[in-house]
DNA sequence: TACATATGATCAT
DNA sequence: TGATCCTATGTAA
């Protein structure tokens, strides 16, 4: 489930896990052997994310950059020794107190700092990253306003705003009731600082629980979190014809930038959010 | 056993 | 716009 909360979850509880420490680090797979052996028995500086790229920091200035893609996992595992690694696993760091491990990634190979810099120039703004909040909403605005697409498109455009994934896009656009098909550009000001705060909130309460719950309690007759059974965390993600939460309007979907994009047609109206 | 699908992204055309 | 890579899981055959 790797849309940017999940890779700054990630970032946080391994630096707690192995951060700061001598790694050993193996390829079970093969694929990474390379890699691994460069980076075995050296001194993990820091782990930092931007977005959903993740970049760990070595001492000697190797960068070993990770992204998940679709398909990646991590798993942590707190014990003095490691269980025997299974045969997909891409990347395993071991401290002598915990060992990560990581599998099928879409990328996972080392950078020097240039390369880092020129990939982090092609990212947009991330909410979850420290920084002015004026400045990363004035770089959001400008992003969008370059933009000739519809904002649904424009949100899991990575070089416009970082760590949206296809269920923060549908959600933070229902929550701001801007509708998906309105050109980025077409925004009003207020909308684009509407659909900031509301991707940082929603970003940084994933962040913290390890999942995305968008709902706000009253309208799934909740009490309490843990209420929530499955399938009322979200309004609009994966509900193709279900009654909207709010209003009861079947929820749509369509396709939009090679993903199902899914709206309430009566709380975000054509045209909403200009 | 095969296929469809998924919270991602890039590259070729 | 379509093909491709990454992997696991659930459903259909």
């Amino acid at each position: 489930m790797p849309e940017g909360h999940t890779i700054h979850r990630h970032a946080r509880t391994q630096r707690g896990a192995i951060g700061g420490q001598l790694i050993r680090a193996a390829s079970p797979q093969g694929r990474f052997a390379h890699g691994a052996k460069r980076l075995d028995g050296r001194v993990l500086e820091d782990i930092d994310a931007h977005g959903k790229h993740l970049f760990y920091r070595w001492e000697g200035g190797d960068t070993l950059h990770v992204h998940l893609g679709l398909f990646g996992k991590f798993k942590l595992h707190r014990a003095p020794s490691p269980p025997p690694p299974s045969e997909n696993t891409r990347l395993t760091m071991s401290s002598v107190t915990a060992t990560v491990y990581l599998a099928g990634p879409t990328i996972c190979e080392l950078i020097d700092p240039h390369q880092e810099e020129a990939l982090r120039a092609r990212l947009g703004p991330d909410p979850l990253r420290n920084g002015s909040r004026r400045a990363k909403l004035a770089a959001f605005q400008a992003n969008l306003a370059r933009r000739r697409i519809p904002i649904g498109a424009a949100l899991l455009d990575q070089r416009v705003i970082a760590g949206i994934g296809n269920v923060y896009r549908a959600e933070v656009l229902f929550r701001t009731g801007i509708d998906p098909h309105l050109p980025a550009a077409a925004l009003a000001p207020q909308a684009v600082e509407r659909l900031w705060s509301e991707s940082s909130r929603q970003l940084k309460q994933g962040e913290k629980a390890g999942r995305i719950i968008t709902v706000d309690l009253g309208d799934v007759g909740a009490r309490r979190r843990t209420d929530l059974a499955r399938g009322e965390r979200l309004y609009a993600y994966g509900r193709t014809g279900e009654p909207c939460r709010r209003c009861g309007t079947p929820i749509s979907a369509t396709e939009m930038a090679n993903r199902t994009i899914w709206w309430c047609s009566s709380c975000q109206p054509a045209g909403a959010g200009t």
